[in-house]
DNA sequence: TTGTGAAATATGGTATATCGCACTTGGCCG
DNA sequence: CGGCCAAGTGCGATATACCATATTTCACAA
């Protein structure tokens, strides 16, 4: 057994730090041995994206504010590599910029851009909508209008934030029903754009309209009828732009 | 001062090969000095995802069989840095899969994808063949009636793999005219998904048909009809899909 | 001959080092 | 007093080093 002059390869430099794969971002309170099924397998990389991902939809990263791989990379406590990559595969999504000289930040929103998103979500959220008409199962059924319920109670809360989160999660069960591999993707991608603008101005009076459009796309979701579900859809998609470019204006 | 000490940073290891930032991939014969004002400013990831973007479009990599970076880092010359962004930012756009092992590779096609796909590009290029003709400009008709007749001239001559490539350029002139930075990267997303097996499959008894359509297209965005140029354009991507997937069968 | 397991190998992920550019800063000259 | 040049500093891009795991190969034994 000529293992134990394997195992230490090298006489392994005296400065390294191994850094575990995991849990080095993951904070999540790792009770002994049981983390080792937990997120084992999660690259750093996917760690610092979903990270990044977040931050950007809640709009902690303000957008315009230039943000610096190394900077990041420091404050996450690990080398720059994971960290481009992750910005890199952000920057795909359009959920951030490549700027000129490199760095990355979250895109500024133009009443221009603002519209040829919301055209665009209208279609094809509208689209999905209809699809997934046909695709929703009882149990699919019962997940959203438990969602929407604790959308209603968080809007009643009146925590803008998690009502916003949540109101995601929601919608994203919906197309997620449809199981299109193409059209998640592109969804995702669009939220991620908009998503930063909601969070700092969505308010108050619009809410409430926005729900009663969700409710009344559920209830048709839940009767079969596509087009009916895509109509209040392309409806709160389309009131809400209203509200956001009224506000884009001053 | 202690500047002098720090300026030569350090005395720089002796093995060490900067490798100029650019042309280490464009292997177009640099005359001198000249290069200096070519390709300057463009980072080794971005040729290196140019280059695999259009492997991946000509069929070159074909589907599922597993890309190595290392592989490809010593084939183009680099280090695997450039590789894996270039890699993650194809997986990004569905143009590559990563495997659970982590390399990557094309993806394989199945029915139910190319279903998927089909139905998406009917909604999303329908539509975006529709909103061209409200921008398009006599410079572009030109433009794309140039770029019709070359790919009719490459249909006469049966070069199918310089045929189709013509024929994406003329269709992103179309698409181009929108102006839409949102609509665009998905449309090219889409295309680098199909694309792979338009190379690979498409042949002649079908070539006609979709030229027709294209120049049916053509001529209603012309007149600036846009429903009758995404009707066309809707039947091209549906009937070219139906001749894809009859193939897909056996 | 075949199955099993261990070593060799290949490969992905990430840390570190270094290059070269870009932007800043400070000083000098007009 | 203002503008321009030069040093300095920060940062992105990339090469290299090295760990850990997945895969292959090969030897040895049943």
């Amino acid at each position: 057994m000529a293992e134990a002059l394997k195992s230490p390869r090298r006489p392994r430099r005296a400065g390294r730090q191994p850094r575990s794969r995991q849990s080095v971002l993951g904070k999540a309170g790792d009770s002994g041995l049981a983390a080792l099924g937990r997120a084992s397998r999660q690259t750093l990389q996917a760690q610092v994206y979903d990270r990044l991902k977040s931050a950007v939809m809640t709009g902690v990263l303000a957008p315009g504010q230039p943000v610096s791989i190394r900077g990041l990379a420091s404050a996450l406590g690990t080398s720059p590599i994971p960290v481009r990559e992750a910005l890199r595969h952000l920057a795909a999504e359009r959920a951030v910029e490549v700027q000129p000289n490199g760095s990355v930040a979250v895109p500024e929103m133009t009443r221009a851009r603002f519209e040829d998103l919301r055209r665009t979500r209208l279609v094809i959220e509208g689209f999905a909508t209809e699809l997934a008409a046909a695709s929703m199962t009882p149990a699919t059924i019962r997940r959203v209008e438990g969602l929407f319920a604790q959308v209603d109670a968080l809007h009643r809360s009146g925590d803008v934030k998690k009502f916003l989160a949540q109101n995601q999660r929601m919608r994203f069960v919906i197309y997620q029903a449809i199981d299109s591999p193409t059209l998640m993707p592109i969804i995702e991608s669009l939220w991620l754009q908009v998503g930063p603008f909601f969070n700092l101005s969505m308010a108050e009076p619009h809410l409430r309209r926005s729900l009663s459009y969700d409710l009344a796309a559920i209830n048709a979701l839940k009767r079969g009828d596509g087009p009916e579900a895509r109509k209040w859809i392309e409806r709160d998609i389309s009131e809400t732009g209203d509200y956001i470019l009224s506000l884009l204006k001053g």
